[in-house]
DNA sequence: TTGCATTTTTAAGTTTCATTAAAGTTTTGT
DNA sequence: ACAAAACTTTAATGAAACTTAAAAATGCAA
């Protein structure tokens, strides 16, 4: 599971994000609102916390901004104002729970669980590039099961499929931002994936841009 | 048949909410508006029972708010006030029937029942996929009996074929959705619903997509 | 009450996947 | 050409996810 955290108090961000990773939840973190608008934009998050009282851009803006958008993932709204008006102010824009600050990190665990746990109001788009599309629902990539992790990366180069994506980001994105972890996790999949896009038969492929990272190619 | 709730009144709850179990109705019970807005919004129910004068969000606020995000389960309002100013504001919002209190049970289960009789002139059809059919008025499966919970949850795979329907959806749907209850319950009827599947000799059957949920496959 | 159908609980067995290590291949710089 | 670095692939392991059988509990009807 991987969610947003817009949040601009540093402190309580990475607080808070090193308790999430205890519940083996991915964090990806935005300290503003332009950034987080401009990450909760793309459908890589099975879920998105937003303060309301941001730097740049508030957070019911980028409810707004998204929801307009036709992006249909789960948002938890945060507010220091503890006021039933709010509250129904964000649920009417289309967020999913609100929590009242200060909270305990479990309430806000026991709140990103639940949102997820609802059912797709509307069913999530399929993301495509040339003969592939994967679709989310099924998590098949042309009707081939995928893996969690390979959806993952599947996913990273799907919302840009003509950008190089570095090891280092996938690294961050799929198993977590300050991870131990080993960048041949990454190469490991990469073979996954090719194989995979092999059974497919398809004429997509994955291409190494060596030093750099991979990317998606005809 | 499972319904929600929403009544601040707790011994009133409680009685009504014993006697609608008799009548096989499976009942979600939210105290107050905060709650009731939260459970209104999951596509769980077949009908919601909202009373008006509620803790925290009315009930016309929770009303116009789901209907504002596109939720189209009938609503049943509740008051104490025979105003017709409410009731008329009540229907204008996008209420199914508006009842007064004090209410005979008989009369709300009455009410109910004729308020999900509307779609359920659509859900007495039977369901089906590929060479499997679902028969509502006898809960059959191709003439073989299902249990009360195997029907529920082959009717949430039948609705839409084609997707995956989560454990968590399943338990939310089929067991309520306060449940602390074990994913182990889903896994279970899993099972019941595969012997099933094969007593009948349907080359329909049900997928594992692990770690993400369940779906029908030929 | 008793008996039967159904649901819940327990627990042991099975499969799948993420991770790890390590050996093989290609590319790059000198 | 050669060695080092970057990358690819395979295979084994263990943990987590899933399956199933069966026992225990519950509820219901005769």
């Amino acid at each position: 599971m991987r969610i947003l955290y817009v949040e601009d108090e540093k402190f309580l961000a990475e607080a808070v994000i090193h308790l999430l990773k205890k519940e083996k939840i991915a964090v990806d973190h935005a300290a503003d609102g332009e950034e987080g608008l401009e990450l909760a934009l793309k459908p890589n998050y099975d879920c998105i916390v937003l303060d309301i009282m941001l730097p740049k851009v508030s957070g019911l803006t980028i409810l707004e901004t998204i929801r307009g958008r036709g992006v249909k993932t789960p948002v938890i709204m945060l507010s220091a104002l503890n006021e039933v008006e709010d509250k129904v102010k964000g649920l009417t824009l289309g967020a999913d729970d609100y929590l009242a600050k200060p909270f305990k990190t479990a309430e806000l665990v026991a709140r990103i669980n639940a949102v997820c746990r609802r059912p797709a109001l509307v069913e999530q788009e399929m993301m495509s590039f040339h003969d592939l599309s994967y679709d989310p629902a099924n998590r098949t990539l042309n009707n081939v099961a995928l893996t969690d992790k390979e959806a993952e990366i599947m996913k990273m180069f799907l919302v840009n499929p003509k950008l190089t994506v570095t090891k280092q980001q996938i690294l961050a994105h799929v198993w977590g931002a300050d991870s131990e972890h080993d960048e041949n996790y990454v190469e490991v999949y990469m073979s996954y994936l090719r194989k995979k896009l092999k059974e497919i038969g398809s004429r997509v492929q994955i291409k190494t841009i060596r030093g750099l990272g991979y990317k998606l190619d005809v």
